[in-house]
Parts: C-alpha cells; structure tokens; sequence
DNA sequence: GGGCCCGCAGGG
DNA sequence: CCCTGCGGGCCC
C-alpha cells in the first residue's frame, strides 16, 4: 500500500511506499525524515482534518490507498512550553526551577503586560466594541465562528487568553503565512517566530478581554480577545464575485467534506465557473490551532460571508428594530445529523436507542461509554431510575471493556470496526499492503454499468494482474463476486476461477456454478458449499440470458442458443487447477459466450447447485487458438499493473536486499537486479510497435462519412486505428466530449462554430438566456433550430453500445 | 499449503 | 439501508 504525503504549504507530494495498514503514526513519521527533512518530533501529520497522533494506526484513522496525508513541520520546539506560573508563584521562589531561558522569557514579558493592563482597568472605551453588540466568535476548539453576544469587556488580557496562546502557535502561522496585510494589501512575508508572544504582538489585540456567550450555547462562556471576535457576518458574497485569493466565511465539515459543519475562515484558492459548475477550493482554517487545510472544496458556494470589519457590528437596538432583515441567519451543522434535530422525527442515534422516541427526557440515560441513550424503561430489564452513583453502560458496551480503545480526537466508538473478527481475537496480523482490499482509482464510463457484450476499446485477451483492474476497465465490475448481472436484466460478466471444482472447461465450452449456499460468516469471502443454492440474485440473472423462459425448479434450454443475452467471460489464472484455458498468470478477457442451458443438480458437497454451459460466440479468435494468439502478439496485449503497482514491487525488493546481511548472497542479488530489469522493459514498445492496424466495421464507417459536419474530427480520430483500438476509443471520447458535462456528447448539436454538445446541455444554457457556444462562446440565435446531429448520435452509439443509458 | 479475514462494489 | 461475494496477502 502507498499514501501521498504532501507538505501543508506547497503543493509537492512524495509518495510512501510499502505501509500496511497496521502500520503507526510513528513508524510512518519516520519514513517521512528523509524526503522532507524533518525530525519526527517536528513532524505534525492531518488526514482528513485530524491530527494523527502516535500510537495509533493507518487503519485507525481510515487512511486508504493512495490517500493523501498532510504534513506540517513546525519550527519550533516540538513540545510547547510549559504553561507559565502566574505571577503570585512566580514572586514565591518556592519550586522555581526556572533556569530555562526559553521559558523565562516570555514570562517577563507576561509579567510587563500584566502590570500594563492593570493601570487602565476600568476603561474600556477604546475598545470598538460594546456590551450587548451583535457579533460572531471562534471556539477556540473548533476554529469555527457562531453566532455569539458580548457578555462583559475588561482592560488587559486575563492570563488565561495567554496561556492559551502559549499553547498554540496558531495565531503566529495564521499571521505569517495567509493573511493579506490590512494596510499594506500584500502579502506577509515569513515571520520566522514560532514564539507566541511574538504572534501575539502581531496579532495586535486591542488589550481587552471579552467575556462572550454563544447564542445558541448560552451556558458556554468563553474569554477571548478581540481578534477572536467580529462583527456579525451579514454581507452574502454571489458567486460570481468571490475572487482567488479573497479571505471569507464559509461553512465546511472536515469529517464529512460533503455535508453541512461549521463556519470557518476561508482564502480561496480555485474557482471555477460555468453554467454548470460551480466550484470553490479553499484553504480552511481548522480546529484550535487554526490548522490550514489545503483544497478543500467549498459546497455551499451559495453561502459565502464577508469578513466584517471591527467597528460596523450592529447593536441590541439596531437588532430590535428590523430583527429579520438585517442579519442573515447562518444555517450550521445539526446537532444529529441523521434527524436534523426535527423534534418529531424519531431517532435512535439522538434519542433513544431503542425506540427513536424523544419524549420523556427526565427518564433517559445516557451510557458513560458511547453515549448512547436510553429510556430507563425501554431497557431490558427496565430500570425504576437513573442509578446516582457510579457510571452506566447500556448492554452493548456492559460486556466488552477490554477492548475499549482510549481515544484519541475522532477515534471514538467505530461500532463497524468493534465487530469486525480482529476486535475479538489477538491477531497480530498485519494486512493492507495489497491489492485485495482496495478501492477502484478509475471507473469505466463508456458503456453504462447494465451494458451487455464487449467493452470498446477493451481486446480479446487483454490481461490484468488484479481483479479490481478488470472492475476499472469495465468488464467486470464487482470487486470478488463471480458474476455480475440483474435478476431482470440478465448477467453482463462472469469470472472463472476455479472456485468450484466441477467446473469443466474446454476453451470453447464451459460448465459454471452458480453461487450462494455457503456460510460466510466470520466476514469471509468465499466458504465450502453448506447449503442449497437457489435461482434467485446472480444465479436467476446468468439464467436469464439462456435464450429460453425462466424455470427455477429444472432450469431450461435454449432453443436457439445464439439468441441468447451476451456474458462477457474472464479466466483468472487460478483456474489453472482444472483447465488449461486459465492464463498463467492475473485475469483474461476472453470474448463474449452464451448461456446453452442451465439446471439444477446436486455438487460434490452434496448440496443443490446451479449449473449453467456456456458455449463462446465470438468472432473474435479465442486467445488460447493459433489466430488469437498471433493476434494478442500483434496488438502487443501485455500483462497491466496498477499505476504504481512495479514501482513500489521494486522498491519492496530492494528494501528486502538491504536487510539481508551482505557477503554470501551476491548471486542472489545480481538475479534480483535482472527482475528489475526485467520490470523495465515493458517500457521499450517501441520494438514491437508492429501493433495491427484496427479496422472499424463498415457499418459504423458509413455512419462516420455521413457525418460530413464532424469531417475534421473525425479524421484526426480515425488517423489513430492504426495504434489500436484502445487509443482509438480513447480519442474519439476525448474528441466528442461535451464541455458542459463533461462526458460523451448525447444527443448531439454540431454548432456553427463546429463544436459539439449535448442537446440539454444546450438547452439549459438557454434556459439561464445565455446564448453562446459553451466552448468557443460564438454568439448563437435564441431561436436555432434544436435538431441533433443524427450521423453522429449514430455513429456514437455503434462505437458505444448504451452509452446513452440513464442520461 | 491451507486457513484467516479485511474493504469495496454491487444489487435489492 | 443490508446482504453478498470464484480477492489477495499474511501467518502458521
């Protein structure tokens, strides 16, 4: 497995190699040392928001397969500074073993400002803020502004907003490296500080300490200084004013990237903008220390607030005169976000757990443990009242204590991963260095998912080393199951892999189990047959592409076997075990069969199964034949990696060598730089670039010349069947791309200015009344005839059977 | 060589 | 949402 770590401030990513998923936080920030030049201690790792903490795993934090961590290497000392004596102790010599100078020195300067503060306590006049004025403050937790009231202002700053600052460099970062400077609107160089009073200074509070309540907390009062406050926000930005760069308030959830959170400072740093789309990435100031996250994608881009400048807050008056029209209610996270607080919704993650029902609050109990709730007589056995003394645990965390994890930030209760069969064993198992678990980096979109024969651009006998590979390029798309199909529509693949044993296979003719009837608890994936099959999911879906009625008690017969729906066919190597037809190694897209007949009988477990005979009916030659072979040769099909997937093999070799102790082992190592080697050549294509000219049928040809419009295009397409049909359909879907959406044209208009796009993509332009070519913006007649380009719909169609489904 | 067991993707 | 599944690497 490998993950991209990439440092907060720039935009270079070195990618890590060989981690499992079990793999620490701090054995990965030791990888780190080198390619970033920062001690571990120095090293500060984010993945989706949180700060990875020693101790815990990859697999804690959910960090998958090229992901990407973020890294932020602090300067200064690894550990904060103490938390220094208030200035009674300090007067005390009792205990001061302060000789450190980094830490006396700060204190003096504390100590100074004190003594300042406490010459103007009662004036507060100079502040640009009142009692009772209307303004946004951050919790200082969260980094997030809400809505908040000034309580109380005092002269001077209490020690306990200092202290805080002494714990976070947070205000220093902030400062030196995003914000725009007021005065001179340019950007701030590096303030290589790192020491907090320094940021202090140039944050340049005002010298008061504001005592705020949240409005919608009221019990939660916080001390902050006037940098931590602002103005109500109340000017909406439009879309199509906010600019790259500008500093403003959007709501972001950093768990849940897609969903409603909290209101953060923002600077955004990509826009994009068409009738379509409308994009916002932004760096998002996050979390107590204001942490900057990079990229990350505003969606509610129709709530974007203005900063409000100190001074313009409305006040108690103003708000009780036109309450309504002057401030712009801010909508922020729900407390749950699977009721959205809707009082008479009933909720089992907010309310009760047993019944959702959220009346009788007095008489619910919540677990110490996962905080769950409970009516006390919802509970089995039923309890007379919440037990005063010790904690209580509902019934699923009574029993398991032991494997309560202590938790660091977000990596509380994960019920999923509580019942997975390693929470209960000992295992040490170490797992996700392979390709077994991960996830598709790509998804085949030139036929629709339910698309029935082969996959252009896919050849007979393309080989791939994984099956998720086979699932990327769209001819067989689940991750494990051997068949993919619909019990309405029929079964568009199949996989044999030699998982049953009384699968015969003659290359031309093949028999095939159906699956189900086994017993795959303990979370596996496959098991011995222990129970009947029965015709209904996958087994009912490959049944139904036999050209014959449905029969779920004998199964049936085609009458005319070729009448049958298509199944794409893919021998994986471990079929080896009972035919000679398996390739030797990954998987094989041998062409497409029909189902012959299928029938229910009895497996060698003794358990009923579903057995189909699969005849091929392929024009194409079958690899395994002389002609397929030559052909595969000529097309210079080859075995497909993942991307990546040589590189880090590789570099696992190489790290093997370096364990091994030198001396003795020279001829092994000169064999295992031939693998290298070997890993290499692929590269060199250029000695078989005999690759045979690919011939489209005459049928689409014709399509293609009588589509005169598109006449450039299409030649440029058709000068690339000479590199084969892969990169032929590669062309043609980049050629025929609709700028709108970005996908296949469907339906398409060819545009004076020979430009082709969708016809609704057309029409919703001209809904919005913008007439204009969305790809060269030539001006267009409000009134042009909306009629498609029929040759090209067709000749599209041909090349992509069912591209159109579900647009 | 055989058992173990994870995420992911798909259908229903 | 829940259930299912002819992968694949690790460990004994």
């Amino acid at each position: 497995m490998w993950i991209q770590v990439r440092l907060i401030s720039g935009s270079d990513a070195v990618r890590i190699d060989n981690l499992s998923k079990l793999t620490k936080v701090e054995d990965l920030r030791k990888r780190l040392v080198d390619p970033f030049d920062a001690e571990e201690g120095h090293q500060r790792l984010f993945y989706r928001g949180k700060q990875m903490e020693d101790g815990y795993t990859l697999f804690d934090y959910d960090v998958n397969l090229n992901d990407t961590v973020q890294l932020l290497i602090r300067k200064s000392k690894p550990v904060p500074p103490p938390i220094s004596p208030k200035k009674e102790d300090s007067d005390h010599e009792e205990g001061s073993v302060s000789s450190d100078k980094e830490n006396s020195e700060p204190k003096d300067e504390m100590k100074k400002d004190v003594k300042e503060a406490s010459m103007e306590i009662e004036d507060t006049s100079a502040s640009l803020y009142k009692v009772g004025d209307i303004i946004d403050a951050r919790d200082y937790t969260v980094g997030a502004w809400f809505e908040a009231k000034i309580l109380k202002i005092e002269s001077g700053l209490k020690d306990e907003i200092k202290e805080r600052i002494r714990n976070t460099s947070a205000y220093g970062k902030l400062a030196s490296k995003y914000l725009i400077d007021k005065n001179e609107g340019k950007e701030i160089g590096e303030k290589s500080n790192g020491d907090e009073c320094q940021a202090l200074d140039f944050m340049d509070p005002d010298g008061f300490t504001y005592e705020v309540s949240f409005e919608k907390y009221p019990d939660d009062v916080l001390q902050l200084m006037s940098v931590e406050i602002r103005p109500r926000a109340r000017t909406l930005i439009k879309f199509s004013d906010v600019e790259v760069g500008q500093h403003i308030m959007a709501n972001y959830n950093y768990e849940e990237p897609k969903s409603r959170g909290f209101w953060y400072d923002c600077i955004v740093t990509d826009k994009k903008e068409s009738r379509t789309v409308k994009e916002l990435v932004a760096t998002v100031f996050i979390g107590a220390d204001l942490m900057p996250l990079d990229k990350s994608q505003l969606i509610f881009t129709k709530e974007i607030f203005a900063i409000e400048e100190p001074g313009t807050q409305l006040t108690e008056d103003d708000l009780s005169e036109d309450q309504s029209s002057v401030i712009e209610k801010r909508v922020s996270k729900p407390e749950c976000e699977y009721c959205n607080d809707i009082p008479r919704r009933k909720c089992k993650h907010c309310a009760c757990a047993v019944c959702g029902d959220k009346k009788d609050p007095e008489k619910t109990i919540l677990c110490d443990e996962c905080n769950d709730a409970y009516h006390l007589y919802c509970l089995n056995p039923p309890l007379q009242t919440v037990p005063e003394d010790d904690d209580w645990y509902c019934p699923k965390c009574k029993n398991d204590d032991s494997m309560i994890v202590k938790t660091g930030e977000g990596l509380k209760h994960n019920k999923k991963k509580a019942k997975m069969a390693s929470a209960q064993s000992s295992s040490s198992r170490d797992w996700g260095k392979g390709m077994a678990c991960v996830g598709r980096s790509k998804v085949c979109t030139v036929v629709s998912s339910n698309h029935f024969g082969p996959i252009p651009g896919v050849e007979v006998g393309t080989l791939w080393k994984f099956r998720v590979q086979v699932s990327e390029a769209g001819v067989h798309r689940p991750h494990v199951a051997g068949i993919h199909g619909r019990e309405e529509d029929g079964a568009f693949s199949i996989v044999l892999s030699g998982g049953y044993e009384d699968d015969a296979d003659d290359g031309e003719e093949f028999y095939y189990t159906g699956s189900g009837g086994r017993d795959l608890s303990g979370n596996k994936r496959t098991a011995e047959q222990s129970c009947d099959q029965t015709l209904t999911r996958m087994n009912k879906a490959l049944a139904k592409n036999c050209n014959a009625s449905i029969d779920a008690k004998k199964g049936a017969e085609a009458k005319d076997w070729q009448a049958g729906k298509p199944v794409r066919v893919v021998r994986n190597c471990k079929g080896r075990k009972h035919s000679q037809y398996a390739p030797e190694e990954g998987n094989r897209y041998d062409g497409v069969y029909k189902v012959v007949k299928y029938w229910p009988e009895k497996g060698k477990s003794g358990f009923l199964v579903w057995r189909y005979l699969l005849r091929r009916d392929d024009p194409i030659a079958a690899p395994w034949t002389k002609a397929g072979k030559k052909r595969s040769e000529q097309l210079g099909l080859e075995m497909q990696y993942p991307d990546g997937y040589l590189e880090s093999q590789a570099e696992k070799e190489k790290a093997k060598e370096t364990e091994d102790t030198p001396g003795k082992k020279k001829g092994r190592k000169r064999k295992s730089e031939a693998n290298i080697e070997d890993s290499d050549t692929p590269k060199q294509e250029s000695k078989k670039a005999k690759v045979i000219q690919f011939t489209l049928e005459d049928a689409i040809m014709r399509l293609i010349n009588e589509d005169t419009l598109n006449k450039k295009l299409w030649d440029e397409a058709l000068a690339f069947t000479q590199k084969g049909s892969k990169i032929f359909y590669e062309k043609v879907e980049e050629l025929f791309l609709c700028i709108c959406c970005q996908d296949i044209v469907c339906k398409p208009l060819t545009l004076e200015c020979a430009h082709n796009i969708c016809k609704s993509c057309l029409s919703r332009s001209f809904k919005a009344e913008v007439y204009s070519c969305p790809a060269c913006r030539a001006e267009l007649d409000k009134g042009m005839s909306m009629t498609t380009n029929k040759a090209l719909t067709q000749a599209l169609n041909k090349l992509f059977p069912g591209y159109e489904n579900g647009r």
